[in-house]
RNA sequence: GCGCCCGUAGCUCAGUGGUAGAGCACUCGGCUUUUAACCGAUUGGUCGUGCGUUCGAAUCGCACCGGGCGCACCA
């Protein structure tokens, strides 16, 4: 996996546009495609051989090829044929050209699949074909048939005997012996980081498998998959700032969701009984190697079963994704061996701050107390109000960071989970966990809270601190309290982080690595203007008087 | 939001006050059953943008744009 690599930037094309107004177009950078001389004349060059196959009678960007075997294919099919050996097997091949060796006497023909050596000698190609190859560029498409061969460097090769242009590339890719590393350059231009960089596609095909497994995994066991409102008016299920947008006709503000749960609980009420969804909420926070403006949760529901029940459902189904995806349970991430086999430590949060910090929590009862050990520890308390909160900051400051292995965290205080059921056997405490891995959160599960007296009162206490000025408490859905006061059965329910599950799995380092299209900065800031600015701070004003 | 670092040719980078550089890529020629093929020649740059300091700025200062990392927030 490439590692985050110092990124040169370049930002000072548009003016450049202006000034030449020429045709040509340059990647520069890497970050942007616009317009220069030296670009313009590498493009320049493309075109004229674009021209001159136009004149020979080519078609340089023709419907369709008839394709015989993958590159992956034919290695697997003649794995056994020695160095040396010509074959009279006719195959067809096809791909993107990425390196050309001998004034093309080679040529490396990359699929989906691979990558598969052509050979073009005057001997088996035509004279005229021969020549014409002068015309392609590393980037084109090209369809290729011949016999199978294997060079006395043990390459497996195609014989070419015809070919042809599939398509010409106007534009130049980042080919080098250092590759593409501009980290800026790899995220603008993600499809030139996909030709380039091999384990990028690796790493999005795993990311595609993982959620495949997983919902073989839930579908195998009777749930339906649904769907649920990404637009809002009231973004709830979690402790996070939304992103507001607008509605023209209605002319009002509508969220876009922070999570899923409100709504899938809604039809658990309604009488499905396993449901779940696999989808993208929208958080407007920072954004580092751990976090993503939009991202992808799962969040599943299951009528009749408790946190007890659902932590080994976690980890079943956990394993069944890491073996999918990396045929073990055993993976390694960032140096670090994180096993997924079973069983998983499940520790309470007060063992937990007690292993790490010497801290027994259960001896502290005041606010007062629990704000002097957090001071004594150097924990900042922004909205701290009670034990409960303070004990979950020193969980996060202290301890959160040495859950390597999968582990998951039980019994939160009630005070930081207004939707889950309270502890049947421990007074302040709800049944709740949080799966550990890495130092990360990657779940959040818990015995739904049923109760609809109990749920009003504990929305009730969010909107109050929201109202205090935490814009992360949870707003009032009456029409949730609503649905839950026509009656909920029993219910587990768990969200997971489909991101960073698939960093794990793949070894990423960042976020970014595992989404085809992260959120970037846009070129020119200035451009969208600061009205937009003002807007949006009357909107965050709007946000809070509700 | 704060701190540190970075931005020079299509790509990867050198150049810290005195004529803008290298390797690869591109183009041309040679050679060739190669593996980053090789050899030779050429081409290619408002040194991120703007303003300053200076006889002189890629180099020093300020501002801005863009980015990376760390912290904060969060999952």
């Amino acid at each position: 996996m490439k590692s985050p690599i110092q990124a040169p930037g370049k930002a000072h094309a548009c003016s450049i546009v202006k000034k030449l107004g020429t045709v040509g177009a340059k990647l520069q950078g890497g970050k942007r495609i616009t317009m220069d001389t030296e670009s313009s004349r590498l493009r320049d060059e493309r075109l004229r051989k674009l021209n001159e196959l136009k004149e020979a009678g080519v078609n340089p960007y023709p419907y369709s090829f008839k394709r015989s075997h993958t590159a992956a294919q034919l290695k697997e099919l003649y794995k056994d044929l020695p160095p040396e050996t010509e074959t009279q097997d006719v195959v067809s091949v096809c791909g993107r050209v990425l390196n050309e060796r001998n004034t093309w006497m080679f040529a490396d023909v990359h699929d989906e699949s691979g990558k598969i050596q052509i050979f073009n000698h005057k001997e088996s190609l035509p004279e005229a074909d021969l020549k014409r190859l002068r015309l392609l560029d590393k980037g084109d498409f090209i369809g290729a048939t011949g016999t199978i061969r294997r060079t006395k460097a043990g390459e497996l090769s195609v014989r070419v005997k015809s070919y042809e242009v599939l398509c010409k590339s106007l534009l130049p890719l980042p080919l080098n012996w250092e590759g593409f590393t501009d980290v800026e350059a790899r995220y603008r231009h993600r499809y030139v980081d996909l030709i380039i960089n091999a384990e990028v596609r690796e790493t999005l095909k795993k990311r595609s498998l993982a959620i495949r497994s997983m919902r073989e995994f839930l579908d195998g066991r009777g749930f339906y998959e649904v769907e649920t409102p990404v637009l809002q008016v009231e973004a709830g299920g979690a402790d996070a700032r939304p992103f507001i947008t607008h509605h023209n006709t209605l002319d009002i503000d509508l969220f876009m969701r922070i999570a899923t749960e409100l709504h899938l609980k809604r039809l658990i009420i309604g009488g499905f009984e396993k449901v779940y969804e696999i989808g993208r909420i929208f958080r407007n926070e920072g954004m580092s190697t751990k976090h993503n403006p939009e991202f992808t949760m799962l969040e599943l529901y299951q009528a009749y079963g408790d946190y007890n029940e659902l932590m080994d459902f976690a980890e079943e189904m956990l394993q069944h994704v890491a073996k999918a995806v990396c045929g073990t349970t055993k993976i390694t991430y960032q140096g670090v061996e994180i096993d997924f086999a079973s069983p998983w430590r499940r520790v309470t949060m007060r063992d937990a701050i007690l292993e790490v910090t010497g801290i027994d929590t259960d001896t502290i009862k005041t606010m007062d107390e629990a704000r002097a050990l957090a001071s004594k520890l150097g924990i900042e308390l922004e909205f701290a109000e009670t034990p409960g909160e303070v004990f979950n900051l020193i969980f996060e400051e202290k301890v959160e960071a040495t859950l390597m292995q999968p582990t998951f965290l039980i019994d939160y205080p009630v005070e930081i989970s207004p939707l889950t059921k309270k502890h049947r056997d421990k007074p302040g405490l709800v049944e709740r966990f949080e799966l550990f891995i890495f130092g990360r959160e990657h779940a959040n599960g818990y015995s739904e809270l049923t109760d609809p007296l109990d749920q009003r009162a504990r929305l009730e206490d969010q909107a109050r601190k929201k109202e205090a000025g935490n814009d992360e408490a949870q707003p009032l859905d009456l029409d949730f309290i609503q649905a839950v006061e026509y009656g909920m059965p029993p219910t587990m329910g768990i969200g997971v982080g489909i991101d960073r599950l698939c960093m794990l799995l793949t070894d990423s380092p960042s976020i970014r690595d595992v989404i085809a299209f992260p959120t970037m900065k846009p070129l020119h800031k200035a451009e969208q203007g600061e009205g937009d600015e003002g807007v949006d701070k009357k909107k965050s004003e709007k946000v809070k008087a509700k």
